[in-house]
DNA sequence: TTGAAAGCGCTACCAC
DNA sequence: GTGGTAGCGCTTTCAA
């Protein structure tokens, strides 16, 4: 591949000249600078970005880490920062994190490696001490979906308590009274906190006698199905189902109408995280909704802003709260 | 942050000691080693991953050409991608070239930018010529989802007229005679390929007087919807409909169901691409499989062999074939 | 086993 | 307007 020094000797100019062309740089005459364009083209000249960060110590890649990117959530989180990098004039480099400590500190540390100035990482298994640790060293570090006590100006998170609390009031509302939670077994901070917001919302109520069931499975389409089995066989009644995420209110829904059961004339199933998906299932999903395109790219303009140590602190909105979209897989309790 | 020199002074040693230790060089004492180590740890020492690619002439980056995130069919195409990347201990670099010209090249120059020595690349829009102008210059660029005449070897695609013909003999097989085809209205060859593929095969049949009504939208779950609206407001008569991608397949089940239609007892869908969304539609989808996870997976082992010179031909399988997966959205034509 | 030094491709500063 | 050149952080000879 050629250098800037082969369009010099070429364009028989020196290589800042050619520098200069390269980067709209002043006070080139207009006959050199044909001539050096005219050289590079047809050379097919690209500049090495390489050397390029190497000197101007910053390059233009935002750095992304997400678990994976065969789902669509992530592939919505992607998308925010992608779009953002793209009106930035920046480049996104993509690192997937898996769901272990070690996965995730490897992405995080190619994206330092690669000398992102900022980046956009979703972690769930590295602890907090080692977040406030990368965060000192790098200054365009946001986290998302995630809030680290005592760097909260560098996290942008969702309320998951209150979504399991919207879903709660909403189930309450159309009368149900035995509940089913099929929840993530992921070890993770979410379905806690849902599941709290859930239940106490349901014991607050004053419904004599609520019960719920919950299982735990794998947050997706399958762990949907197996939950749904499972529950199934407990053979106790319920009319709502509460799902850690749409994946999985799919997959109980599969399920629960193989065995007969009418979604939502027989029981309501309530979803999380409303991803395209949810429009289109059969009924249509009634969902938390979870604007995570949108906070992905706030965190991306939060990251590109501390990166350049230009955070203007205050007009960043960090907590996002959840909202109910009610479709047709809820409707009120007939028993 | 700091840099080889830092580590070198404070633990007393050349750049050239600790540049052995970082690439676990040959020939360092062992004290040697674990004071450098220990400094590195201590100051929290990352390599600058710029400066070894400028030197090395070589990067650790495989870089990828998509569309878009936000869309299934891609997201499995990085996917599998990304598995090899991260099998080869390469770093992925992922691009978004749009549906356009402009953009699909720019978003190749930025990975040549960044000196990724392996690519695979997704482009619909460039002109052959200019892909094979490319491939000239950046050896180690795959295109995948397309077939270029002369660098064969440089792609890999799926053969989007035999799709056409299966999901064509499958219809007739069933006995249906009158057919919608819901195409993609973007302005590339796969749908042309489809449709002949479709057309030719129910044509060449001896069904007496079958019909073909064809449709064109976008090729999303929308267009899908407004597609069958349109259909129906034709007012002819269709007992199957063939859609470019299940996104269609699916918008259109949605619509045509809301008209009181009932998959597969009165229309019969089949879909394209065979997505996860098509084995939790209800009905589950009848699709054409396109294995593009694997497609992608041999994309980016293919890559690497080429950006290393070493390309070993002859055991790379350029070639797909889709295939049917028979689920419920069709069945015998009952007229 | 270790160090000195050249040089990767480029930008930016200083001369002219 | 243009050229010369130091130096970004690193790897890799070559010597010692």
């Amino acid at each position: 591949m050629s250098t800037i020094k082969d369009v010099a000797s070429i364009a028989g100019v020196s290589i800042a000249t050619v520098s200069r062309v390269v980067n709209n740089g002043p006070k080139v005459g207009n006959k050199t600078r044909d001539k050096v364009l005219k050289v590079m083209a047809e050379i097919g000249y690209t500049p090495n970005a390489n050397a390029r960060a190497l000197v101007k110590k910053k390059n233009t890649t935002l750095g992304v880490v997400i678990p994976a990117l065969n789902d669509p959530f992530f592939a919505s989180l992607a998308n925010g920062v992608e779009r953002i990098a793209r009106d930035k004039k920046q480049h996104m480099l993509l690192s997937t994190g898996g769901f272990s400590c070690e996965s995730e500190l490897n992405a995080i540390n190619l994206l330092i490696e690669q000398r992102c100035e900022s980046m956009v990482v979703h972690s769930k298994k590295l602890a907090d001490e080692t977040l406030i640790e990368l965060s000192k060293k790098v200054p365009g570090i946001i986290f998302i979906d995630r809030i680290i006590p005592g760097i909260e100006e560098r996290c942008i998170w969702l309320e998951n308590m209150e979504g399991g609390k919207i879903a709660a009031r909403h189930l309450l509302a159309l009368g149900h009274a035995n509940f089913a939670l099929l929840n993530s077994n992921f070890d993770i901070e979410d379905p806690n906190l849902r599941r709290k917001g859930f239940v106490e919302t349901i014991e607050n109520a004053n419904s004599v006698q609520a019960i719920i069931q919950e299982i735990n499975h794998e947050p997706t389409l399958k762990g949907g199905e197996m939950a749904a089995q499972q529950l199934l066989s407990l053979n106790k009644p319920f009319s709502a189902v509460f799902a850690y995420n749409d994946a999985m209110a799919i997959g109980a829904i599969s399920v629960l109408e193989d065995n007969g059961i009418r979604i939502p004339e027989d029981v309501s199933v309530i979803g999380f995280d409303d991803v395209l998906l949810s429009q289109y299932s059969r009924p249509k999903l009634t969902t938390m909704h979870y604007p995570i395109e949108n906070m992905a790219e706030n965190a991306a303009k939060l990251a590109i802003e501390f990166g350049n140590n230009s955070a203007s602190k205050n007009d960043f909105k960090h907590r996002y709260i959840p909202s109910l979209v009610k479709r047709e897989s809820t409707s009120s309790c007939l028993d």
